[in-house]
DNA sequence: TTTGTTTGGAAGGTGTACTAACAAACATGA
DNA sequence: TCATGTTTGTTAGTACACCTTCCAAACAAA
């Protein structure tokens, strides 16, 4: 008999492994209390994709035993972060079951959207993705320490809105932003090195998250797709993209993944952009660009610019989703440039440009309008301080 | 004091746990033997990784006790994955050391290169990656299931060849590879949803990996590279690529991750291409369209052929170095071809299409020359029945 | 009323890793 | 030479997590 498949089968425990998919594994010690915390949140994300259930039924979910379940649900409800809802009322024979639920009710999230000009935007947000409570904030030009007074003030007033514990605070801001929550730059708010999580952590005494905007849209539609590969083109001020792959967001060897506004795009030169050179996507794209673009191309030309623009993003996403082989593309940002010719274009050139065998390429707008990012936002703390995704 | 706070601090166990990279938790239970499972797995690891040591220095590195070090590597030795070496003769206070290894000696690895066109070629590997046994088998132009018997019986014979117990087969194939080895589609070898790894893992009686070729490149690149982002261009009849993100190959949600080579490149064409348009990366890069396009464009040509294809590569590629963040680019292919001004002409395009700023964005060729995918492969099979990369 | 089902929990067992303690084997310094 | 301290690998006992098995309660259906 082969050692190999002995190897295989004397494995105390059959892990599903990947071959392939080794390599980033954590290397580190594994405790069975790590078991522990696992099946713990794994009954959280069982609550929250099944809705209301009983112990019974999370443990057929989880196929952990009722036993287990049982345990970490009394723990679980210890914490305030499960609910007993009564006994279910339908007629079934046995014993009729306690349904359990996420204390939806007892925790808010406060979201920061940073990415918008001239103004900050923010919202009390339930742990399941509803709106209790909008502000905003107007910034003026603000940039540097008087931008980052402008988020701890917003964060402060949200906070003091809530009526409810808050979890922790999600933040979604321009630039490039790494694990730690530090802002390596934002130009438009004039942010270097920013340690913008840990002053916003001390600020507020609360846990903070911090990611890139496009990566929280990302973060939005991942959750509502349920995609494992997405690719979210944001177009604001600049262009940015946020990517996932296998259902977690691209990082990127310098945390600066989705940075695609400055990739040259086509090779018949374009617009000058603010870099200095020409052809970049975000010169063809960016908000402003387009809107003084089709200022500067008269009424009727709308369309034909709209189009052309719709095609340099195709061309420039086209390599890409031959690369990560995605077949879902949502674009977020303002909705009269992007909806309709533009992203019919972009949709068009896709095909054009990659051996799409007609099974569905699907490019459409963000389902979430402006709010992706304060959604995107509260998904991140809930992911962040719950496990749950 | 914030909920927050108080969930995050009550957590019986601090997993190390990255809001952001939520998502593709395995959504199964854990036991405590998978807590097991994955420390077995962290011996080997450091085993490999720093060669021969001591029980006390794995426990030292991997954070567990001796005690549960000495278990599990009583488990291994009992499997004969791991010998004794005998003492340590370093002049020391203290108990002499009884050192430690993987049984490189114990084991071999064959490994199959199907991407090279009239011939499979095939290699037996220690598990270290040294070449011990090579064979090649001429197939002609033999397809579907000619080309399948071909790869049985290169199999077999290396199989026969190695002296001591293989535990495993690895494979390199080209075209489209699942995460269950079928191949959904190999055009050259005349292969549709061919489920090529049972069939070899019934013929060989043993366990079988495979995957595409240029997925295998990068895995050999991986490796050996340290990276955690990485990109592998190969090319050859057609051009495909690898691409690994945090660590791990992409593969996307059709496992046709890196089918780059049907990319329209650029806006002005470009020479016509079997798939019937114009202007794809595999019209200009395949290394018989290259050679071609040399012959005729005459002697002087050549330099100017090469410095444009490796243009077009640039093109190709500064999109997806923008989206995600990749630092290292690593060519595998014809050296003569690649290797020079082609390879040159690439980094270049790349500098000047993505906003690099000079902090190292690497292209380079394969140092594992023709052997990227036999070694790849053999990398394969121990991920695959180790757990080790 | 009887039967079968379902729920939630209690009791006891197995497996995993930990701490504590120890013997063996060595270097070093008095 | 001998006592001392260090390092190694092992034994013994503890804590914890999940399991299997069993049970009472509560209900529907016959």
């Amino acid at each position: 008999m082969p050692a190999g498949a002995k190897v295989r089968s004397d494995a105390a425990v059959a892990l599903p492994r990947d071959a392939f998919a080794m390599g980033a594994r954590r290397r580190e010690k594994t405790l069975p209390g790590h078991a522990r915390a696992h099946n713990r949140t794994l009954v959280l994300q069982t609550l929250l994709d099944e809705g209301p259930c009983s112990r019974a039924d999370i443990a057929r979910a989880t196929m952990l035993t009722r036993v287990t379940v049982s345990e970490l649900v009394a723990e679980l409800l210890g914490e305030g972060l499960v609910v007993e809802l009564g006994t279910r009322d339908a007629a079934r024979p046995g014993k009729p079951a306690t349904l359990l639920d996420l204390a939806h009710e007892g925790f808010d999230v406060v979201a920061l959207d940073l990415s918008e000009p001239q103004r900050f935007r923010g919202a009390v947000v339930r742990l399941d993705g509803t709106v209790v409570e909008r502000l905003e904030r107007a910034i003026g030009d603000a940039t540097g320490d008087a931008a980052l007074a402008h988020a701890i003030e917003l964060g402060r007033a949200l906070v003091a809105r809530s009526a409810r514990t808050v979890l922790g605070v999600g933040v979604g801001t321009p630039g490039i932003v790494d694990a730690e929550g530090v802002v390596h730059q934002a130009p438009n708010l004039g942010w270097h090195e920013l340690p913008l999580r840990d002053r916003l952590a001390d600020e507020l005494a609360l846990p903070v998250h911090v990611a890139n905007d496009a990566n929280i849209a990302l973060l939005a539609e991942l959750t509502s797709s349920g995609a494992e590969t997405l690719l979210v083109v944001r177009i604001g001020l600049g262009v940015g993209a946020g990517i996932a792959v296998a259902g977690v967001p691209v990082r990127g060897d310098r945390s600066a993944a989705g940075e695609i506004g400055h990739v040259t795009i086509g090779t018949d030169g374009g617009p000058r952009c603010g870099c200095g050179r020409e052809g970049c996507l975000e010169a063809w794209l960016a908000a402003p660009r387009l809107r003084a673009a089709i200022e500067q191309a008269g009424p009727g030309e709308r369309e034909r610019v709209l189009e052309e623009a719709g095609r340099r993003l195709g061309i420039a996403v086209a390599p890409i989703v031959g690369a990560i082989d995605v077949r879902r593309i949502v674009m977020s940002g303002p909705e009269e440039l992007l909806a309709g010719t533009l992203l019919e274009a972009t949709a068009a050139t896709l095909r054009e440009r990659t051996l799409d065998e007609g099974d569905g390429l699907l490019v459409d707008m963000t389902s979430h309008g402006d709010d992706v990012v304060v959604r995107g936002a509260a998904l991140l703390v809930r992911a962040g301080e719950l496990g749950v995704s």
